[in-house]
RNA sequence: GGGGGCGUAGCGAAGUCUGGUUAUCGCGCCGGCCUGUCAAGCCGGAGAUCGCGGGUUCAAUUCCCGUCGCUCCCGCCA
C-alpha cells in the first residue's frame, strides 16, 4: 500500500457516515452529514433555509449568513451537508440541522423544465409534460409514491404465491405465433424468421402446471399492438399471471385472487397507509367479493340503470355501473363477473358442462375498471383439438402446446392482474400511463 | 378501424366565436430588500417568429385550406 493510498483510507475513516433524513430525530445535539437534493431555497434577510430531499424525507438545513446563497445553491443540485441537528418546533419535522459545512456535489446545468417541489402540486402539468420529463418529474414526493406502491404490490404478489406452493418462471416474450387470436401482436424481426412478442405467458404458464410444476407464478412484460388511444391502455405493461393445477373449478381460481387480494389489502394499509394517505384514499375489501354472472349484470345494469347492453358483455361505461351498483349493494370495490359467453374468451377456455355456450370464466373489476381476466382452462387434449378447430386455428400451428394435454393433464386455470391497472385504482390516477413508470403507447417509445 | 377536443414564454392558462395599439395572467427564472421561512412576502427585470405551410384581407393568434403533434372516447383488452 502506498502511502498515498492510506492516507486516502484514513481520510475516509474519519469522514462521517451519511445518515437519512428519516432518522435525524435520533441524532439531537450530535453533528451529522446528510446527503440529497436541494428541494428548495428560502432567503430571509441574514437567514436562509434550504430544504434538502433523499429517499427517506425531506430535512429542513438552517443557516446564518449568506451562507446558503453564496454557494449558488439552485433547487435540484445535490448536495452534502454537515451541521448539528437541533430540535426546534418551528421547523415542520421538529427537528433541522444547522449548516457547519455544505458541498455541492452536482448542479444543474440546465434550466429545470418542470417544479419538483412542494409547489408543484398546486400547478397542473399535462400528461405529456409529465412522462416527457421523467426523471424529474418522479421527484416530486407525491408521484414518486405511485411506484413505492407499486413496488409494494410486486412485493406482496411474490410473496403471497410463493408462500402458496406457486413457482415463478420466467418465459419467452420473443415467440413464433401468438396465444388469443383477437389481439394484435408486434412482429420482430428475428435473423431469417419472423418472430412476435408475446402477448401473453398464458400457453407457457399452462405447459410449466403440465410439467409438474402445478402452480406457477409471472411477473413480466407482455405486448399488445393494438390502436387503442385510452387512459386505461398501454401497448407493453406488466402482467402477474398465475396458474395452478388440480383445481376443481373456476371458483377456485377466485378463491384464491380473492385471499391474495386480502393479503394485498392488509399489507399495503400497514406498510404504505402513508401513500394512501397521501393520496387521500382508503382501501378495503370485504369477507366476500360478490361473484354475479354477465347475465345478472346485464340485467342489474337493464333494471337499474336502464341500460341495455346488445350482447351479455359490459362495456366500459356497463364496468363502471355495475361497480357502482356493487359498492350500494354490498359495500365492495371489488366484483367478479362470470360465465362469460364463449365466443367472448378465448380459445382455451372451459366451457359449462350444462351450458356449452358458456364458460368457466371471469373478470374482476375494480372501483369501475376490469383489472383481471381468469378462468378454467380446458385440460382435455379431444376438446381442446375441437376449440381450435371450431375457431378455424389449426391445431398443427400449436403442436407444441397442445402436445401439453397428450401426456397427462390435470384440471387447472389462472388469471392475470394488470400491475399498471390495479395501481392506478388503487390511488385513483386518471390514467393508467401515470403508473407506468417509462410507459409505452401508440405513439410513445420514449423515454 | 370510427368519433370528439387541444396546440399562445420553461410550466399552466386567457384572448380566437365578433380580424385592428406594444399579445394578457399565475407559477418558475434573473436581480434587489427582509433574522424563522416552510405554496414565504415586497420591489424590479428578462423571456413568445401565437405548432408548421399556404390562402383571403389594407391588416390574421383570430377567418379558410392543408399538414404535423398531442389528448380523450368507442371497438378490443389487463
Amino acid at each position: 500500500m502506498t502511502f498515498h493510498v492510506y492516507l486516502l483510507r484514513l481520510l475516509r475513516i474519519a469522514m462521517k457516515k451519511r445518515i437519512l433524513v428519516q432518522d435525524l430525530a435520533e441524532y439531537i445535539g450530535k453533528e451529522v452529514v446528510i446527503a440529497g437534493w436541494v428541494h428548495s431555497t428560502r432567503k430571509q434577510g441574514s437567514v436562509s433555509f434550504m430544504l434538502v430531499r433523499d429517499r427517506t424525507g425531506i430535512a429542513q438545513v438552517i443557516a446564518s449568513g449568506h451562507d446558503i446563497n453564496k454557494q449558488d445553491v439552485r433547487n435540484e443540485a445535490v448536495v452534502e451537508v454537515t451541521g448539528e441537528v437541533i430540535e426546534d418546533t418551528r421547523a415542520k419535522t421538529g427537528v433541522e440541522i444547522r449548516l457547519s459545512k455544505m458541498t455541492v456535489i452536482s448542479r444543474p446545468v440546465k434550466k429545470l423544465p418542470i417544479l419538483v417541489n412542494k409547489k408543484a402540486s398546486f400547478q397542473k402539468l399535462e400528461l405529456e409534460t409529465v412522462l416527457n420529463n421523467r426523471v424529474l418529474s418522479l421527484r416530486n414526493p407525491k408521484r414518486h409514491l405511485i411506484f413505492s406502491l407499486q413496488s409494494e404490490i410486486l412485493d406482496c404478489f411474490g410473496t403471497y404465491f410463493r408462500k402458496h406452493g406457486f413457482t415463478e418462471i420466467t418465459t419467452p416474450k420473443i415467440i413464433a405465433s401468438g396465444t388469443e387470436g383477437g389481439t394484435q401482436l408486434f412482429s420482430v424481426d428475428y435473423f431469417d424468421k419472423l418472430a412476435y412478442l408475446a402477448q401473453s405467458p398464458q400457453f407457457y404458464k399452462q405447459m410449466l402446471v403440465g410439467a409438474g410444476y402445478e402452480r406457477v407464478f409471472e411477473i413480466g412484460h407482455v405486448y399488445r399492438a393494438e390502436i387503442h388511444n385510452t387512459s386505461r391502455h398501454l401497448n407493453e405493461y406488466v402482467s402477474l399471471d398465475i396458474e395452478m393445477g388440480f383445481i376443481e373449478d373456476e371458483h377456485d381460481v377466485m378463491d384464491t385472487e380473492e385471499d391474495f387480494i386480502r393479503y394485498l389489502v392488509g399489507r399495503i394499509n400497514t406498510h404504505a397507509a402513508r401513500i394512501l394517505e397521501e393520496y387521500k384514499t382508503t382501501l378495503d375489501v370485504p369477507d366476500r367479493i360478490p361473484r354475479i354472472t354477465v347475465k345478472e349484470a346485464c340485467a342489474i345494469l337493464e333494471r337499474d340503470y336502464k341500460k341495455k347492453m346488445k350482447t351479455y358483455d359490459l362495456d366500459p361505461v356497463g364496468e363502471k355501473l355495475i361497480c357502482e351498483w356493487s359498492k350500494k349493494q354490498n359495500g365492495s370495490d371489488f366484483v367478479f363477473l362470470t360465465d362469460y359467453p364463449r365466443s367472448k374468451r378465448p380459445v382455451y377456455t372451459m366451457p359449462k358442462k350444462d351450458d356449452p355456450d358458456l364458460t368457466r370464466s371471469f373478470d374482476l373489476l375494480f372501483r369501475g375498471l376490469e383489472i383481471t381476466t381468469g378462468g378454467q382452462r380446458i385440460h382435455e387434449y379431444d376438446m381442446l383439438i375441437e376449440a381450435f378447430k371450431k375457431r378455424s386455428l389449426d391445431p398443427g400451428d400449436f403442436d407444441y402446446y397442445i402436445d401439453t394435454f397428450a401426456y397427462g393433464m390435470p384440471p387447472h386455470g389462472g388469471l392475470a392482474i394488470g400491475l399498471e391497472r390495479i395501481t392506478c385504482q388503487i390511488l385513483g390516477l386518471n390514467n393508467v400511463r401515470e403508473a407506468s413508470i417509462f410507459p409505452r403507447d401508440r405513439s410513445r417509445i420514449s423515454p
